[in-house]
RNA sequence: GCACCUAUAGCUCAGUUGGAUAGAGCAACGGACUUCUAAUCCGUGUGCCGGGGGUUCGAAUCCUCCUAGGUGCGCCA
């Protein structure tokens, strides 16, 4: 695809003002609107070195710059020298390119086939799947089709929290009032209510969490009722686990959680021992990082057994001897901003260059209207519910506004479930929210069901029309604005993935596609396709189907659906 | 107490490496379907960009101090 901005820093490079190409490039910007052109550049900085003023600079510069083919005019709007590029070259490009690249449209191969390591979800094990579990969930899974679709070879890593003191309790409390038949019925509710219960007792009878420490360390030290109880737990877990990712169609390549990682440990603190970083305090082992100005890592309890940093640090050393990986990266919200800093930094101290390599993608907290979240209160909003609900009253729309509509179910599960992805990765990921099932269920505006019903409103008039790709289309016809501006969008598409790319922000590519959406839908509204005169339709036909493959591609980025009707 | 994050329209949020009049959606009101899917489109209004100071030709954006909220800070993960 031509880059325009390219040509212009090359135009302005060529007239000889002493700087270089890259120093043009960051004094280039795009107008704040398209009457004063698609690129400008700015000439304040020129003022001091020729000694005139900015405008006057940009006044001499326009006069000699030849616009060549690319450009319909170069004009100065004051102190800026302003590109306008050719609306003919500009629809040819854009076609061209996605004609060729299809559904690969917007990727790159910057990629190059390195491994990108991408540990999302990583939910408790016996826990239920609620709703602060969906941040990382959605997030993390658009990531990882946003690096595949760069290029990287990329792996999906389910981190499961299957081990910890926490399952030492679940064990003490499943031998003192579990019952097997009744978990079996309902797996995650029943674990649920013995870990509540636990903890409540725990509170009158300190006793208890030595107990859950005790069946912890039994569970490290290979006791075989205790690994029995954990396998059958486990399994039973993940079951219901794989019901919510098949509803959110998500997949793993890994469910190595930090039971994998348990017998690896001993060898990394001994590893450290020698290399001399543990240091005994308060009778546990710590690392000291005082002279990086954070409080020291636990490595080891006062009772020897593992710790969270432990067991993060034996799995990045086993991932990078495993896949060799580029890029580590971790979905993992902000709270544990502090935990991350600390254990990367402990592996940098071991001596390993690719500490760098481990990055922490942090994203802010979900909160109900009453208050923080929390399982063990009961304070809690189940993730299959808020999807269910999503598709139930998603059926609802469908069946009052489109009652012919054939698979009105899958439909309504694609748009539904979709609605809540799209949400989830509409804002900066950093930015806390409370749950709200009014704001949940509304599907109006910069939502996933308008962004999916304006595709199904471009498959609809494609298939009207009758559409096929042809060799040729006169893309000169296309000279209103509302299409023009349109086509400007598709062509920012690869950029805006990009983006999202390098700053782990799946957003810029959610608000891209809204903003095509919201640019197609005018033009639906203000230019008339299929009623068109032949060769016009055919043009606004491949517009049509540009747009069509282009939201089709961002939806896909994010892990959601584009049916063709609804 | 220390560290990190956040603060932009009534609400929820965008705002590219500092640049030209700070933008959307929701909510409110008015309009557009015998015509390509009205989950749509068009129109109407709103801002000490949390506050002070600084850097700069130029600051919502960078620096600094302050305020408010959130999160984290040794044997949970």
């Amino acid at each position: 695809m031509t880059d325009f901005k390219k040509e212009a820093i090359d135009l302005i490079f060529q007239a000889e003002i002493g700087l270089s190409k890259d120093e043009i490039e960051t004094l280039i910007e795009i107008p704040p609107t398209y009457d004063m052109g698609d690129y400008a550049f700015a000439c304040f900085r020129l003022a001091k070195t020729f000694r005139k003023a900015p405008n006057l600079i940009a006044e001499e510069l326009v006069n000699k710059i030849d616009a060549g083919q690319y450009f319909e005019k170069i004009e100065n709007v004051g102190p800026y020298v302003n590109f306008f590029v050719s609306r003919n070259k500009l629809t040819e490009t854009v076609f061209n390119s996605i004609k060729a690249e299809k559904d690969k449209f917007g990727s790159t191969d910057v990629g190059g086939g390195r491994k990108v390591l991408v540990e999302f979800s990583s939910p408790n094990i016996a826990k239920p799947f609620h709703i602060g579990h969906i941040r990382t969930t959605v997030i993390g899974n658009s990531l990882y089709k946003i690096f595949k679709f760069q290029g990287f070879d990329t792996e999906a890593l389910n981190h499961l929290g299957d081990y910890g003191t926490q399952f030492g309790m679940l064990i003490a409390a499943y031998r003192k009032w579990g019952d097997a038949e009744t978990i079996e019925a309902d797996p995650i509710n029943e674990l649920l209510k013995l870990y509540v219960k636990f903890n409540a007792e725990a509170e009158k009878d300190e006793s208890l969490i030595d107990e859950a420490r005790y069946w912890f360390k039994e569970l490290e030290d290979k006791n075989e009722e205790a690994i029995e109880l954990w396998q059958w737990i486990r399994d039973i877990s993940l079951k219901e686990f794989n019901k919510v990712y098949d509803m959110l169609n998500i997949g793993f390549d890994s469910y190595a959680g930090e039971s994998f990682y348990s017998d690896k440990m001993k060898e990394v603190i001994a590893e450290m021992e020698a290399k001399g970083l543990l240091r005994e305090s308060e009778g546990a082992i710590i690392v000291d990082l005082e002279s990086y100005d954070m409080p020291p890592a636990l490595i080891k309890k006062s009772d020897g057994s593992s710790l969270y940093a432990t067991r993060d640090i034996a799995a990045a050393i086993y991932r990078k001897e495993h896949y060799d990986f580029y890029k580590n990266i971790y979905v993992v919200a902000s709270e544990q901003n502090l935990h991350f800093k600390q254990w990367i930094k402990v592996i940098e101290l071991m001596g390993y260059d690719w500490a760098k390599d481990c990055i922490h993608i942090p994203f802010g907290m979900v909160s109900l209207e009453d208050g923080a979240l929390s399982t063990r209160k009961g304070r809690v909003v189940f993730l299959e519910d808020v999807l269910n609900k999503a598709v139930e009253s998603t059926l609802n729309i469908i069946k009052e506004r489109n009652p012919n509509l054939e698979n009105k179910e899958e439909v309504a599960k694609q748009v539904g479930i979709g609605a809540i992805i799209f949400q989830e990765l509409f804002n900066s990921r950093i930015k806390d929210y409370v749950f709200s099932w009014d704001k949940t269920l509304s599907f109006e505006g910069e939502t996933g069901p308008y962004v999916q019903y304006t595709h199904a409103r471009a498959s609809s008039l494609l298939e009207k029309g009758e559409f096929k790709l042809k060799d040729k289309v006169d893309y000169t016809l296309l000279k209103d604005e509302d299409e023009i501006n349109l086509i400007r969008l598709l062509y920012k598409f690869p950029e805006a993935v990009l983006d999202a790319t390098y700053k782990y922000e799946p957003s810029f590519i959610t608000r891209h596609i809204v903003e095509i959406a919201k640019a197609f839908n005018k033009f639906y509204n203000s230019c008339p396709i299929l009623s068109a005169e032949e060769d016009l339709k055919e043009a606004r036909l491949m517009l049509v189907y540009c747009s069509k493959m282009v939201i089709k591609t961002g939806l896909a980025l994010l892990g959601m659906e584009a049916p063709n009707k609804m």
